[in-house]
DNA sequence: TCAGTGGTGTTATGAGATAACATCACATGC
DNA sequence: GCATGTGATGTTATCTCATAACACCACTGA
């Protein structure tokens, strides 16, 4: 993360409230499609959620026992496995870092745009796909999932 | 790589004078800009580029010592590197990997379409900037660098 | 010849992720 | 009720990926 210049209080996380909310919507919606959200899954959305940044595993797995004690890789591998598959969450592979989907969608080929400066990043709808799709499509290739992210500066930093 | 279809070969590797012009030009053009083609970083082209698929950093390790001795991963890792700030290569982030750069034109960000089947990739000149950097605009971001990885399978193994 | 810069060699360790296997919870059919 | 299958979890160990730190070397320019 920051290199370069000091870290600023970008959007920053949601309020307690809003977490709450948002853990809510996700356990109705995902209970009425069947799946199962255990402990382990609610907590560490709700760990993402809280945060309103991209989070190391290994962060989450240090904060994820409410009384401080860190869980075992595995759970928390599993519960990001589970949340990504389910459009909760996504892997930012370029940072090796996770976050909360930001999207109201469901089944979206998530963008990102990460400040190197301070760590905030903003998920943007798809606006890549276009371009992609032209080329895959040229090159006979069909695509089944895609990794756009693009580093640079947020605009609270660029001022700076 | 390969989960559900079999490995075929796709491209394969070039031909081993291909790889030879290809180092000797990446040779002459950094030497005439004043940077050092030392012995490992040309080794590290040089497996890439007869790779002609990403490759594992760990693999370029083992196959460095042309007597099978492996390398010591800073001396890889330091080589890619400097050819990745060089534009010789690229880190493909999505599987952790690096492949040789395919495009003749120096400074351009990269695009990939990852066959999640038989490994090929094909790298195609950024034709996704457009949607990003718009986005980007509107955000008040601005881009320094982007991961663009596409996946799904490959003509080949389409047919397959 | 001496300092500065950039590259290499080496050791060790940090960070990210998963394999494997035992156990548990829960829904469904009998 | 209770057997049985499936999916989730707990636990241990390990694997893969990447870099910190420091000593040494090669080249360049004052």
């Amino acid at each position: 993360m920051g290199e370069a210049c000091h870290h600023h209080h970008h959007d920053g996380p949601p309020t307690a409230a809003d977490v709450e909310r948002a853990l809510g919507d996700a356990d109705a919606r995902l209970t009425a499609e069947g799946e199962r959200m255990t402990a382990a899954r609610l907590r560490v959305l709700e760990l993402l959620l809280a945060a309103g940044e991209p989070v190391k595993a290994y962060d989450l797995i240090a904060r994820f026992g409410t009384d401080g004690q860190p869980a075992k890789p595995p759970t928390v591998y599993r519960a990001l496995e589970f949340l990504e598959r389910k459009g909760l969450a996504h892997r930012i592979a370029s940072i090796s870092a996770y976050v909360a989907c930001s999207s109201g969608t469901i089944d979206h080929s998530a963008a990102f745009l990460i400040c190197d400066c301070c760590g905030a990043t903003e998920e943007v709808a798809a606006p890549v796909a276009e371009g992609l799709d032209r080329a895959a499509r040229a090159a006979g290739y069909a695509i089944v999932r895609t990794t756009v992210e693009a580093h640079g500066r947020c605009p609270a930093c660029l001022a700076a």
